[in-house]
DNA sequence: GATGAATGAGTGTTCATTCAT
DNA sequence: AATGAATGAACACTCATTCAT
């Protein structure tokens, strides 16, 4: 991650340090953007770059890490305590934040899904492992959470569940992106209520 | 895509220079992949790789290809003629089909899940739109074809639909390939089943 | 030059093989043209190719030659032969038959061109050294008569004379090509007239 | 067209540059030099050439301006003010002085010369038009005055006019560069003068 | 005689990274 | 703390030429 001189800038610096590399990465991918291209959005010189970051991999890990902690922010309920009448309407209440969140800036959505297909990269996997790890943990704990109390099945292995549920999620949301123009606003909220309706199906335990 | 004369090759050549790229591409992905490590690994001279291939791109085309082409040989039947019963036993069988494709040749399976990522890439884009549109378009007129006898929900747009559908194969296929190891035949039978059974909770139709 | 197999193709083939190179080097010029198009332009196999020439710079010069043969016929007398009367009607005689020649076959002129530009690509030099010293003692020979009989201005090195008359003639040449289709056929007429005149007062002997 | 940044580099360097590249380009032309020849010659490496040129076409069309502003520095008249009087004399000077610049430097007129002929690549063709339109335009307002003024001939359109002159020029200045050697100072200025001559009286109108 | 598959050094260009200032 | 000049290995791709058939 990045040297702790980083955390020492000015925060609109790093704000736009994260930003203008958060906006090419999502154009053009990790391997896809290049440090100049990097650099001449950011207005930071090249010797400042590394004065701040290992590389560029950790430059994107810094990236994507932002993205998320939006996303783990929005879990603002510990998964202990959601009980059988609360599990559903929390998850709800908690897509609902992160689409708010996704109309607002679109390229932490992009960057944060690269997260995923970045992961057989082998230059990024170590640097990107603690990362997922961290989210999967989130979700891990609310779908135990959800077993315990009976809502979720468990007749599959959780990493499994793991996977199909982030697959869906950012299918949808990107879905969601690029048809964003294409709906009305009413049209839109029942699609996501029915898209959500259908993670829920597919999750549920069938006796449920 | 190739030029002709690579049809003219023997076909064990044909097959070691597909399966060698395959591999690599699998690996690093399409940007990730050079072509000095693909013609290392391929046992072929950079020459002679121009002879047969327009290019880079061209050569992942050609793999998508090659890997996709068993998938859709593996939809033996009309969607047309599907009907209430046979709908989702049919479905069933294509899976079980592919699983034991996948099976044998793990490196397609990862190649062919690239071209859902590399459609944004602006190089690949052209070169693969008739691959993912036929590939669509295949799917489209299952699950039309589906909700016409009432089997799949119509309360999504057809494209949600196929987006979702397809992340859920993918993500499924992944694991499976990744755990494949890690649990007993029988284990894996009954996992698979249910992975399916989890597809079609999402898409059925709810009153079916 | 070619090997002598060349001469013995049925005439057709050569012309084929010569003009077809001939369009493709008038086009990219020497450098810029490459094997691969020639032997596309001309339809012969590339392993016939190298058996019937040394390399790519034989092929040129065998396409120079061809072209200034027809130069070179185009002088039907014998320098020595003139006089004052009849020299410069002679000089005028023989541009006349290249200007209706050049009209004809385009390309050669092109590549005659560069016979002359080509002169210092090292490449190219010794294959072309004696197609320019053919060329130059021709003209050497009508400038030496000129002056012989003080049609001629003899206060230049016969050098600095054929350089500059080469050049002029080049010159002349490429503008009446570019601009043929710019001017109706007797401003065309007369303006070869003039441009002839202007020659002629560059190297006629000041008090003639 | 280099970057700025080449214009801030010690003036030593830049020249050492332009000198190195401008050696490679007269010898083997924009096409036949290439980039490691050029970078072995200059002794910069690959990296600094990309920082301060966007390509090879940039550094040719950098080393033939820095030739030609020599030539457009040393018109140092205004070509409205010339007389009947003024008009031969002044570009006499101005022949001298350029003269004696070919002296000192001998590969810029040998990229100078270039410019002319790598006029047809289509790679070159719109970075150096502009050049080439200045140097026209330069030359048609001297040749204008001097039509205007009864010094020039009117009975040739003037872009052949322009053609023939610089033909002339650029085949009369190869000739000096090459002969240099071979003739004594007191005999080049009398070629040198005859040779100017010889100019005049083919561009000198008739009744003049 | 004739083919065309095969070669590999070469091309122009990009890039993450280093380091003197 | 910050700059930006400099590097050189790597990239995708081309080419004249060779040679087994």
């Amino acid at each position: 991650m990045p040297r702790p001189r980083f955390f020492k800038l000015e925060p609109d610096k790093q704000a736009r340090i994260i930003d203008g590399a958060g906006q090419v990465f999502a154009l053009h991918g990790y391997q896809g953007a290049s440090l100049n291209q990097i650099i001449a959005q950011t207005d930071i010189s090249k010797g400042a770059f590394y004065y701040y970051f290992d590389d560029k991999a950790d430059l994107f890990a810094t990236c994507v890490t932002h993205a998320l902690e939006e996303v783990f922010q929005s879990v603002d309920f510990d998964p202990q305590t959601l009980t059988v009448e609360t599990f559903w309407p929390a998850l709800m209440a908690m897509n609902d934040r992160m689409m708010t969140y996704t109309d607002d800036h679109p390229w932490l959505v992009a960057v944060g899904k690269q997260l995923y297909t970045s992961v057989d990269d082998p230059e990024l996997k170590d640097r990107l492992a603690p990362l997922l790890a961290h989210g999967r943990s989130l979700w891990a704990a609310i779908l135990v959470r959800g077993q315990e109390i009976g809502q979720v099945r468990n007749d599959l292995p959780l990493e499994l569940l793991l996977a199909v549920m982030n697959a869906l999620d950012v299918a949808i949301d990107r879905w969601f992106v690029e048809s964003w123009h294409d709906y009305s606003r009413e049209e839109l909220e029942r699609l996501t209520t029915v898209a959500l309706d259908m993670i829920r199906r597919m999750v549920e335990a069938p006796e449920a």
